[in-house]
DNA sequence: TTTTTTATTGCAACTAAATTGCAATAATGG
DNA sequence: CCATTATTGCAATTTAGTTGCAATAAAAAA
């Protein structure tokens, strides 16, 4: 599984430590890089498990520095828990940074490249500094249009 | 005062009563229109007023209704508050639908018309409906840039 | 203007999401 | 294999927002 190599070589990386509750919500993130998944999701998929372990709390201190090391994305979903999803590609599902959600059957869609881009570089021209932006689209997807 | 003449004109065409609570979350947006606050932001300045009074679970009922009403959009900044901001335009400061904010200073920049757009009619034009979205742009304004 | 009706409020209690302090534990370098 | 120290697990706490319900006040009716 090439892409909890890249986990850990980047946590290695950083020097921090290749532990039970990284690898376990790692996984939990690769085996779904499909869909968003709220902290609690995550750590009732590794409860579930038989070979994984790990605290609900050791969840959230995992995702923070996952993060921090750009190796998940975290979406905000109006009025719900936030959502993490990895953001490393591998060769079959390239990696996306804005999707359409669906208020009703909670299926992700990748949205294409990056409409900010644009206005970013237009702010970073003007002096501004750190960008960080986070786009949300919602709706309901044609499947589940009366 | 014309903006709060619109916040009267369409909670009466809602039957909704035009109350002392109502009134005065009203009148703090209207005189912050620049600067998205969140419910406690708005419930202290109308403490601080000698002539405003709302309880402050009474700012969150009103910040909801508003905002079913169109009145407000609500912004979720990453890990804060949700933040709320009159949306309906007076001849001095047009609408505008995104902003940029700064983390250190709290300053607000619109970012002219929505990009969103083309990919919204993208997916219409796919069947998806109901379709709504939030764009947040966060960092380092020139100001607060060392 | 007064009375009646009922939407709205204020309070307290509650829920959900996330964070923190700290002693116990386990991963890594030597 | 041991020593060091990052990380964990637990309980308690914080923060944001919600809910139930009796009291209140806005608006309609008389």
């Amino acid at each position: 599984m090439k892409e909890l190599e890249k986990f850990k070589e980047i946590l290695k990386f950083h020097r921090l430590r290749i532990t039970q509750s990284r690898l376990a919500v790692a996984s939990i993130l690769i085996q779904n890089r499909e869909t968003p998944f709220t902290p609690e999701e995550i750590f009732d998929c590794i409860q579930r498990s038989d070979d994984l372990y790990c605290d609900q709390v050791s969840v959230y201190r995992t995702l923070s520095i996952f993060e921090d090391l750009g190796l998940v994305s975290k979406f905000l979903f109006h009025g719900q828990a936030a959502r993490y999803m990895i953001s490393i590609s591998n060769k079959n599902t390239p990696y996306h940074k804005h999707y359409f959600k669906c208020d009703q059957c909670h299926w992700v869609e990748p949205l294409g490249d990056c409409i900010l881009l644009k206005t970013e570089k237009r702010l970073e021209k003007k002096g501004y500094r750190n960008l960080h932006h986070h786009i949300e689209v919602t709706g309901l997807c044609p499947r589940c249009t009366t």
